[in-house]
This record gives C-alpha cells, sequence and structure tokens, in this order.
DNA sequence: AAACCAAAAAATATTGAAGATTTTGGTATT
DNA sequence: AATACCAAAATCTTCAATATTTTTTGGTTT
C-alpha cells in the first residue's frame, strides 16, 4: 500500500515521536503542559501503546520530562535551560567541525558552501511570513549546521549536536517570533566562518562559530 | 505515610532496562544477538509491552540496535565503536573538567579524593575475584568519573558522560577479563590528574585524563 | 477556620489476547 | 541454479480489562 521501504520512521511511534517532538518544538505544546495520553490520542491518533512508548523515547531525549506514575509533560525552558543547550552546542559542533576540517575534502566544502546559500536566502525571506516559512528556514540551518559535523567520523557527536539542535529549536523559534533575526549580520558571520574552514584555520572558525551559535539569543553573560 | 517518595523509577519499564542494560555490559548478552522478546520475557519477566518499551529506550541510548519490523539486537561493538566512544569520553569529560574546576571548591576536592581513594583500592583488589568484584569495581570508576565533572553546572553535559560510561562499560570489562589492568600505572595516572585539578591547572589535568581514559584500551591510533 | 483522615474519583501503569503486516524459510517450478 | 510462491514465525498495533497510584472531595475533629 504506502511505498515507504526506508527504514525511516517506519512504524507508529516514530512518526508520533516526530509529530510531537514538531508540536513541541514550535511551541505548540508549550513547556509545563502537561500531556495526558487521552487528549493526545485525539490529536495525533494511534494507541494509548504507541504514545507511551514515544513518549518514554522523547523524556531521553530531553525535550519531555516523565516523573513516574505522574505522567508526562513538555520539559520547561527556563533561561538556564538556553545557557546550557547553546554553550554546550557550540563545544559539541566546535569539536565536530574541528575534526571534519581533519577529513574533509573538496566534496565536503562544496556541500558547505550550497548550505551556506541555502541558509542566507531562507534568513531573508522568513520574516516575509514566519508561520508558512518557519519549518523550511529552521530545515535550512539544520542542513548547515549539520555539514559542519558531518566529516568528523563520529557517529555519536553527529547524533549530539542533532539531540543539541533539536532542543535549541524552540528557543530559535521564540527568537523568530520576536523578528530578532539579522539576516545580514548572520550573513557575515557564516562567511567569515566558512572562510575560516576552507583556510582550515581551526581558532578562527571555532570563535566563528561559537560566536553564530550563541549571538542570536543575546550573548548571555556578559 | 511519608518519606519514601523518591524520584527513584520505579516503573516496571525502567527496570527493564535497568536490568538489561546491565547484562549488556557484561556481556551477558553479547554483541549482535537477537533480543526475541519472547525469549527476554521468561528471563526478565514482564508484558511484551514493557520490554518494547524497554528496548525502544535502550535503542535511543545506542546499546540496542532496532531495526523497523525486524526487532532488537544488542549493538555492535567494533574497534571503531571503541575509539568513537572513549575519543569522545575524553573530549566531553575533559570540557566538564574544566568547567568543575572554574566552580568546585573545598567539598568538592574532598569528594575527588575520596573517589580516588575508593577507585584505586577497587583496582587492587578486582583481580581477586573477578566475577564478584567487576561490578563494584566498575561501580568505583563511575564514581570518580562522574565526581570529576560534577560541578560543570551542565546537566546535559553530565548525562552525556554518563552515557559514554555506560557504552563504555562493554569495553570495560573486556579489558579487566584479559586481566590487562595495571593498578599501579592507573594510581600514577589518577595522582596526577588530582594534583592537576588541585592546583587548578587546566592543561595539565585534561591532558592527565586523556590518558586515563585512551591508555587502558591500548591508546589506538600509534 | 485550619488540619486531618477516609472514601471516591481520576489518571496512570501493566497485562493479556487478538488481528494485521512483514519477514523468513522451505518447496516446487522453470 | 535461479525464481516464484506459500506457509510459518515474528513483529507491530490496537482493543479491552485489571491493578496501582495520585488527586480530589467531603466530613470530622481540634
Amino acid at each position: 500500500m504506502f511505498g515507504f521501504k526506508n527504514d525511516d520512521a517506519a512504524t507508529v511511534v516514530q512518526f508520533i515521536a516526530e509529530h510531537v517532538r514538531r508540536d513541541i518544538s514550535f511551541g505548540v505544546l508549550p513547556p509545563d503542559s502537561r500531556l495526558k495520553i487521552e487528549d493526545l490520542r485525539q490529536r495525533y491518533g494511534g494507541s494509548a501503546h504507541s504514545f507511551r512508548e514515544a513518549l518514554t523515547l522523547l523524556a531521553n531525549e530531553g525535550i519531555v520530562e516523565a516523573s513516574s506514575q505522574r505522567g508526562f509533560r513538555v520539559a520547561s525552558a527556563s533561561q538556564a535551560d538556553l545557557e546550557d543547550v547553546t554553550r554546550l552546542r557550540a563545544e559539541i559542533e566546535g569539536l565536530g567541525l574541528k575534526w571534519s576540517m581533519k577529513h574533509g575534502a573538496v566534496r565536503w566544502e562544496g556541500e558547505l558552501i550550497a548550505a551556506r546559500h541555502a541558509v542566507d536566502r531562507a534568513d531573508r525571506m522568513v520574516m516575509d511570513d514566519i508561520d508558512a516559512l518557519a519549518l523550511e528556514w529552521d530545515e535550512a540551518n539544520r542542513e548547515f549546521h549539520a555539514v559542519l559535523v558531518s566529516r568528523c567520523n563520529s557517529p555519536r557527536l553527529i547524533e549530539f549536536q542533532s539531540r543539541l539542535f533539536f532542543e535549541s529549536r524552540r528557543f530559535r523559534f521564540a527568537v523568530l517570533k520576536e523578528r530578532a533575526i539579522e539576516p545580514e549580520r548572520l550573513k557575515d558571520m557564516r562567511n567569515r566562518l566558512v572562510d575560516a574552514v576552507l583556510a582550515r584555520n581551526d581558532q578562527q572558525a571555532t570563535e566563528a562559530l561559537e560566536r553564530l551559535i550563541l549571538e542570536p539569543f543575546g550573548a548571555p553573560g556578559n
């Protein structure tokens, strides 16, 4: 019936998890709100078991909190969380970039330049219709940062990076909704980053990356 | 009735997950072996659903692999995995240690010294009866490395560290079973590490930590 | 009025059984 | 030997029921 023979998200649990994950990122399900299984079923479909499984999974990812015998709720999103996630993201991603710069060749550089192009474009366009383009915008961002670490040769680092990126999504959308994105500034920082990568300058690259990650959130702690 | 309402995860799923996690670490369930739910139920008890949930969780942690429609199996443990885990552990733990050295005070130093004492002792004793003392030995190790990062002020880093430590357990036990532990050498390295920490010397500390983590596995890549 | 206890109500956790779908392994055919 | 096909096995998903825990409610005592 369905043509999905891929190993990707072919199971109901993963389908649900993906959906809930996205709705949490977008703020449709706000922080600290309770996730009553019965309510969710009516919204997303699926059986109670599938939901438990999916929520257990999301709890393990950190965007849902589970307390024993008391059900699930969306993880809180405090200032401390924001700082923790972004700081750690800067470190992990910086490390992955450093390693990628050792192994990545011309092909990688091409992917990087293409991803930069896409994300620059998304930055410029997203303001026109935030609701419609937000997902696309974030996907371009995800792709760019994924390429940065893609050649690091460490599957676990890639997974951590991806997880932290998802966790920071909520905060990123909050910034976007305040229209606090500065396309030109971001483009500048990305150019400096890519230049440093192409020149294989480790230190400049990690510094540029750190600024790119931290600055949109107001560089807390100055 | 008040008192015992700890967050202690008294749910069946977590109980099963904990058990299976341990058996995988110990090699009771060897890498790549299939995890048939029916078989496991007879061994651990619990319902099929609880098992699915637990295994989904372990799959998310990385020590179990799930392929859609084809069940679960213990994650393979290749040389590449060993290198990935240990390398990443050295980096993450090093970062956490650096941050801990900023915030940790006298109390922390005390915990560190106590943990070092315990793990030195465990190293000396474990050879006498490996099967009986292995768990205790590894717990002392876990505690020591947990203390190192305990003051880093980043819950997510602590969680990553803990996860990587569990993932590396399998390899650590393999080394132990080959009786390839050198208590005196390890004690030396730990002393150098703790000395550097007390002196608040970032670079020496991270270098010592890196050696402590990588060396027991034969320092691959020379 | 505040604190306390017990029973009722609500929600969650767990299990069992059964139907649907997919993979696997064997057999017959070409 | 390769392919097509069928049956058995395993997994995935849902429905339904029971057990356990938390929360609420209402009445009693201090």
